[in-house]
DNA sequence: GCATTAACCACAG
DNA sequence: CTGTGGTTAATGC
């Protein structure tokens, strides 16, 4: 097997920026580069799972299989670790992943991540760091879900694409009117309805699954109040 | 009661 | 895969 030069990466997370060249050996020694399409699993729920995963380049949803319905638990973004609870707190996996663009990951042994963790205070701090963000992320995800109305938690998502995601008021949705309703929470047929709505309402602007925001101002009032 | 919200169903592009 | 219309159940004045 080839080994993976981490060193030379020009993107590096912000954890293994800290690591000295021989941590970076052994990364390289214990990582693999992967590409996947758009609809490609990255890793699935129920599998056994034995690797970290940083996300290099693209975007995925994280789902899980729920006992009613597929819930899709968040978008993650590059650059970013993903498997990290679901890789150390159990055997298998609790939910999978799949790559909603091209998209490119470094597989990482688990064993080599748990030796930097030991080896490397500086490298166990960022990656504590990047969970407890996530922590945090999910938390108020749940609030909204559970005490917003749905034009609300629609306005909230969209405003976290265009700010979080995509860095622009302009943007094709990543998903399907289905998915869309995976991700908030209630029926595609809601989802399109809101969709018009907003647009009759001249708040945002649709065009299939390119989004415009034209008022911020009444789409963050919504997401507060609505 | 009456209005609102949102899910479910059916059907058409 | 989407959009729309009708129906219905739950909740709140």
């Amino acid at each position: 097997m080839e080994n993976r030069s981490c060193s030379a990466c020009l993107i590096k997370s912000k954890a293994a920026e800290s690591l000295i060249d021989n941590e970076l050996e052994l990364l390289g020694q214990n990582c693999v580069e992967v590409a996947f399409e758009r609809g490609e699993t990255l890793f699935k729920q129920d599998a056994l799972s034995s690797n970290i995963i940083y996300l290099q380049k693209g975007l995925v949803k994280i789902i899980m299989q729920g006992p009613q319905r597929k819930q899709i638990l968040r978008l993650k973004k590059a650059p970013c670790y993903l498997g990290v609870p679901t890789t150390m707190g159990d055997k298998i996996n609790h939910y999978s992943a799949v790559a909603l663009e091209p998209t490119t990951v470094c597989f990482i042994d688990l064993g080599a991540f748990k030796s930097l963790l030991r080896l490397n205070t500086e490298f166990s701090y960022e990656i504590i760091v990047e969970l407890c963000k996530n922590e945090l992320e999910q938390f108020h995800r749940c609030v909204t879900l559970v005490q917003n109305q749905i034009f609300g938690r629609l306005a909230v998502n969209l405003l976290y694409m265009a700010n979080t995601i995509y860095h622009s008021g302009e943007f094709d949705l990543p998903l399907s009117r289905n998915e869309l309703a995976d991700l908030i929470c209630t029926s595609r047929e809601t989802v399109s309805r809101m969709l018009s709505e907003l647009d009759q309402d001249g708040i945002i602007e649709v065009n299939g699954k390119h989004i415009r925001l034209i008022d911020t101002k009444k789409l963050e009032e919504i997401s507060k109040n609505g």
